[in-house]
DNA sequence: TTGAAAGCGGTACCAA
DNA sequence: TTGGTACCGCTTTCAA
């Protein structure tokens, strides 16, 4: 237990062993010139004294803190929260620990994020950005702090990233409405700076054009859609007459929203309106109902991610390295579970 | 920008400017003894040469590091990733950063999680205990950092604590049940050793006895509830010959899987056994489908309990507070949206 | 209003 | 194998 007053330091197990800090501090940390017994005696001393070390002080004089920081939108969004999970868990493996910072999609918040790291000195980023422009990012490259991208990119710049394709992702997903016989797809889609949003776009309008369907713009909404606003959005689509028979969101729990804001307008003719999302939440969110998503496996980028950081870390001259995996049309069924086509 | 090379230390600006280290980090933290000309200007030095703080170094020397720890099961329980997410913005507003712990309802997690932030050197900590004995929390009390229980409370231990009144929670499941005819309810707990699980069982109880009804011992599993093995367990009951016309739940993440699970068996048919669960997560989790959930309102205890944490360590020996929070029957329709009963 | 120096608790480096 | 000492970058204290 550690002492009822204060801190127990290494000077305080010197002290009562006799041995200078120096010798603590090397036996604690198991370095190969203290000799077992001393070893052996002054961790045992440590623990009955309840000595727990001081990362910060440590991390000051050598200049690594084993922590890495995870910057994305929202840690509030089951599928982010689900993958930070996952990167906490491969970090412990590495030996390091995790520190997450939101960006709310805001550019301001972003760079604070940014900054926040900085400040605490982590030894990496994984970091999906907010991508309203490049500056972030080219702040955080002049950091020289190891970092990779991901679930977005910058097409000019150079940097490590760790991605779906995004594009096969629209077009599976149009192909199989447009397959099913639907050829008015409603496209509710994200900023249009964000990457995945564009190359998604991009994969819709392929499986049209593969099919020989036309593209209507009126079907396409690159709204600035943040979760919680669907529902006035949907509401103004369909007040301008705008006409659809299936749905494509940006966003598992968008589908979902959208979903609820079209069961206000057509009661239970909603189940006739297919909807779509992305990010595969089904893996690790069973929900009572049936909905189909495009997402990576249930890994996404979390575990690719971390080890191509610490990859990074280790060796820093490494040619950059853009990872992109592969994804696939997910059916959930409460029933049946998962199907993965 | 900061430098290509390394860190922008006060030092470089003392240098650049003819100032010691002491009179730039003073005039950087506003201090009222420098000159607001002095200020003015080592903060545009500063700002040029894109000096960022070494939070690390000044917590060691000040002993304060401006941050809180956050101790709970799982950040990928969305109803926990939201309650995080408003205590992030809570403590920002006093100044504070956020690191969430896992514990995974393990207590040598927990124990770790202690130690690291122990090591980290928060400021504060809000913790959920596992509750599988009471030694981790009394080992955090030795520590002398402050911290609050939220969610869950020790009878025999005066802490500070945030909780949600479970008594009332089961009971008013359990009367809402019996009130619609419903006398088969299975109530499907989670660890005992969980004040909330054993309160709401208390309330489910009390429900029954002042309707004068008997408690079916069979009907009452105390199982170590994981969210992710709903399915085995209900599979085992319902193989039992176990009889049972509605359901409350832990949670409301253990509620879907249930569903979910009585789908598989009764198809149809479940959709005319209840289930009730608790957390309240429809109001930042809109589903396309009914559910009825008890919980407190949208801020659960996240505000709360960063507010009394904050208390707490503003005066360290302040009277210890109990802050039990109302709870309520939460009717959520993806059409007409949340009805509070 | 500013400067000089000590020190927070470790780790790194070199000498013994 | 161990000890002595500088030092990480900042804040604090006291003197000027």
């Amino acid at each position: 237990m550690p002492s009822e007053k204060c801190r127990v330091t290494l000077k305080d197990i010197a002290n009562k062993t006799g041995y200078t800090v120096n010798t603590i501090s090397r036996a604690l940390n198991n370095k190969n010139d203290i000799s077992e017994q001393t070893k052996k005696y002054v961790k045992e001393v440590a623990d009955s004294m309840g000595y727990i070390n001081d990362s910060m002080a440590g991390s000051l004089r050598s200049g690594k803190t084993k922590t890495i920081a995870v910057i994305l939108s929202d840690i509030s969004n089951p599928h982010l929260a689900h993958q930070v999970k996952l990167i906490e868990l491969s970090a412990i493996e590495y030996g390091y620990n995790t520190i997450i910072l939101n960006t709310d999609e805001n550019s301001q918040y972003e760079r604070r994020a940014i900054i926040s790291a900085y400040e605490k000195r982590v030894d990496g980023i994984l970091i999906c950005p907010v991508q309203q422009s490049e500056d972030n990012i080219r702040f955080l490259q002049s950091m020289n702090i190891p970092f990779v991208l991901i679930g977005r990119y910058f097409k000019n710049l150079d940097a490590d990233a760790v991605l779906s394709d995004d594009i096969k992702a629209g077009y599976i997903a149009t192909k199989h409405l447009i397959d099913k016989g639907f050829r008015k797809i409603l496209f509710m889609s994200a900023q249009e700076y964000i990457s995945s949003a564009r190359e998604r776009l991009e994969g819709y309008t392929k499986a049209h054009n593969e099919a020989n369907l036309p593209i209507h713009n009126e079907l396409i909404h690159s709204t600035n859609v943040k979760t919680g606003n669907a529902k006035e959005i949907m509401d103004s689509i369909i007040q301008s007459n705008i006409n659809f028979d299936s749905v494509i969101a940006f966003s598992d729990m968008l589908a979902f929203e959208i979903k609820c804001a079209l069961m206000c307008v057509c009661g239970n003719e909603a189940d006739n309106i297919p909807i779509i999302g992305f990010d595969g939440v089904q893996s690790h969110l069973p929900l009572p109902f049936k909905y189909t998503s495009v997402g990576m496996d249930k890994d996404g980028w979390a575990k690719e991610s971390t080890k191509l950081l610490f990859e990074r870390i280790q060796y820093p001259t490494m040619h950059k390295k853009k990872i992109v995996r592969n994804v696939s049309l997910l059916n959930f069924d409460p029933v049946k579970g998962n199907d993965i086509t």
